[in-house]
DNA sequence: AAAGCGGGGGT
DNA sequence: ACCCCAGCTTT
């Protein structure tokens, strides 16, 4: 890449930059919460996250200070929610303080090339590189690189960056992917990199496409309706972890046996798509003797929502009685009209 | 190098 | 249905 093209994606940025609200503040904290919120995440939808969060953490030392939970109750909708506890045990091991350069940030839980590259350069004006999804489609682009590997890309990168403007070289690479350079259809016309782009003839070849195998999953969901609201179980281990939910498995005997139940009434079934994963629950319910809880205080999965709504849909069409279960807030109440097409 | 991890939007 | 998103961690 010409000097002369760097200079021109430089005053491309700066003059056609969306206004968004990180761009706003040189708070090392709302940098790295803002990365971290924009890790496999788009823009649009990270922008309210960001906006709820730091209003109520308004500092990574308050963010550290407040139970996880707190945090996670915040994340709700977000996914990947092994980044809420990252960047709460992150708050916490680094005592609300920052670390100035790429090498201490990279070390930090769930600070990995980009993220640590990002904060380094916007942050702190640290000239090393920052190559997130955009930045690596307008890379492979501009040198005609189907299959770049990481490494690769990194030392394209570092040769590139400005060292008078790190943050918003780094970032004019990615707002060019995320603006003009898209995935499909890429507005070639007018690219301020036009004269060197090798990708420029065939675009959809730069970056060849990465595969996916989706694999399907089958679960059994268990909506037990107690005397103050549902039965909730907080879930550990890698899926949804320390999210609350109802009570799910792979083996409907297996979870009725766990509750002492002879059955369960069935109320519907709920997809749920993930990246990798196509999972089909089937809900189920019954009455029990335990309290229950409200599921509108505590964390739950957007999963969990759908299945708690399915479970009310159901309940409603029993005609039973209205008596408030907990679990109102879980979904958006239709009118009672929308029942009847 | 590949798999696993949320959820939604665009085509 | 498939691809992508301002990726990271573990195997």
């Amino acid at each position: 890449m010409t000097d002369r093209e760097r200079r021109a994606l430089l005053a491309w940025y700066r003059k056609h930059r969306r206004d968004l609200p990180w761009r706003r503040t040189r708070d090392p904290y709302a940098v790295l919460l803002a990365e971290v919120l924009l890790q496999q995440t788009q823009v649009e939808r990270a922008i309210p996250f960001y906006r709820r969060i730091l209003a109520r953490f308004p500092t990574l030392a308050a963010l550290g200070e407040a139970p996880l939970e707190a945090l996670l109750e915040l994340w709700q909708g977000a996914g990947y929610y092994r980044r809420a506890h990252q960047l709460h045990a992150l708050a916490r091991a680094t005592g609300g303080v920052l670390p100035k350069t790429y090498a201490e940030l990279r070390q930090l839980p769930g600070l990995g090339p980009y993220t640590a590259g990002a904060v380094a350069s916007i942050a702190f004006g640290e000239a090393v590189p920052a190559v997130d999804g955009n930045a690596r489609r307008v890379l492979a682009r501009y040198y005609g690189l189907a299959a770049p590997g990481e490494a690769e890309l990194r030392r394209l990168a570092e040769a590139l960056v400005d060292a008078a403007a790190p943050g918003e070289w780094n970032q004019a690479l990615i707002e060019l992917g995320a603006t003009r350079c898209t995935p499909k259809k890429p507005a070639c016309a007018g690219c301020p990199l036009g004269e060197g782009c090798r990708g420029k003839r065939d675009p959809n070849r730069f970056p060849l496409p990465r595969r996916t195998r989706k694999k399907r999953l089958d679960l059994f969901a268990l909506v037990l309706v107690g005397r103050e609201g549902v039965v909730l179980v907080r879930r550990e281990g890698k899926r949804f972890s320390g999210l609350y939910g109802v009570p799910m498995g792979e083996d409907l005997g297996v979870l009725l046996r766990e509750y002492g139940l002879s059955g369960a009434a069935f109320a519907g079934e709920v997809r749920h798509g993930l990246t990798h994963l196509d999972m089909r629950v089937r809900v189920y319910w019954a009455r029990v003797g335990a309290d229950g809880l409200d599921a509108s205080s505590k964390p739950l999965s957007v999963l969990d929502r759908k299945i708690l709504k399915k479970f009310e849909e159901a309940f409603g069409e029993t005609g039973a009685l209205e008596a408030d279960l907990g679990v109102a807030s879980a979904s958006k109440h239709a009118d009672p009209d929308a029942k009847q097409p």
